[in-house]
DNA sequence: CCGCATCCAACTGGATACTG
DNA sequence: CAGTATCCAGTTGGATGCGG
């Protein structure tokens, strides 16, 4: 990662894919309340307030295309509906967590305020 | 990251900005080539050959008013123009390397044959 | 070499209302 | 509860061409 500069060695199609999916609106914060727990849509919802029905169903369905997060109906009434980690989302937690360290290091008041 | 999920605990707005700035179209990418090495600006453009010279310079300027990189104008003929990750920017290896690592991971054939 | 200006088609996502 | 439907203004970004 800090060798001298290789001109060969550009563009890497799977971090590409991967730093635009992670970074998608909401995508990114999703994933980390899935990490942090939340399971339900509701749960979801109310974890992110800014975040509408319309976003948050299309990114979950995104999300599980991609094979990020398994949903599951559960037969109640009402009906719930719950959103789990695939392994492939789960072994994301380090680069949400390191990610999380770097932004309260250097956006400790929040992000209009940086160091 | 593990516990019982707090309700409390959510909606975090440094995060939230560091996971959509870095994952905004093309800037991981061009983040990731600064970390290799790249300097120039014609090196950053032929290293991306898909990313065109207006998405560059835009990109370019945000990340310069993020305070992710400095902007510099070597006066020969012709002009050279150097970029340089600042402190914030290069703090950033941790989180792109793990982000890659996952990447290698679950893409190790690009992003159209996952896993 | 390093951009910026213009045009423009396509996508995005907020508001609002409605369903099983 | 967990969405879908519709409308629509705003943003995005590719193509192309020009300028210091």
């Amino acid at each position: 990662m800090s060798e001298p500069y290789d001109k060969g060695d550009t563009f890497c199609p799977s971090y590409h894919h991967a730093v635009e999916m992670i970074g998608k609106r909401w995508s990114g914060v999703i994933l980390r309340e899935l990490l942090l727990g939340a399971s339900r849509y509701s749960q979801l919802r109310s974890a992110i307030p800014s975040l509408t029905d319309k976003m948050l169903a299309a990114r979950l369905q995104e999300l599980e295309a991609e094979g990020m997060v398994t949903r599951t109906v559960v037969d109640s009434v009402p009906v719930r509906v719950e959103y789990a980690l695939t392994d492939k989302g789960r072994d994301l937690e380090a680069t949400i967590t390191v990610l999380s360290e770097w932004a309260d290091r250097w956006y400790p008041d929040g992000p209009d305020r940086p160091v």
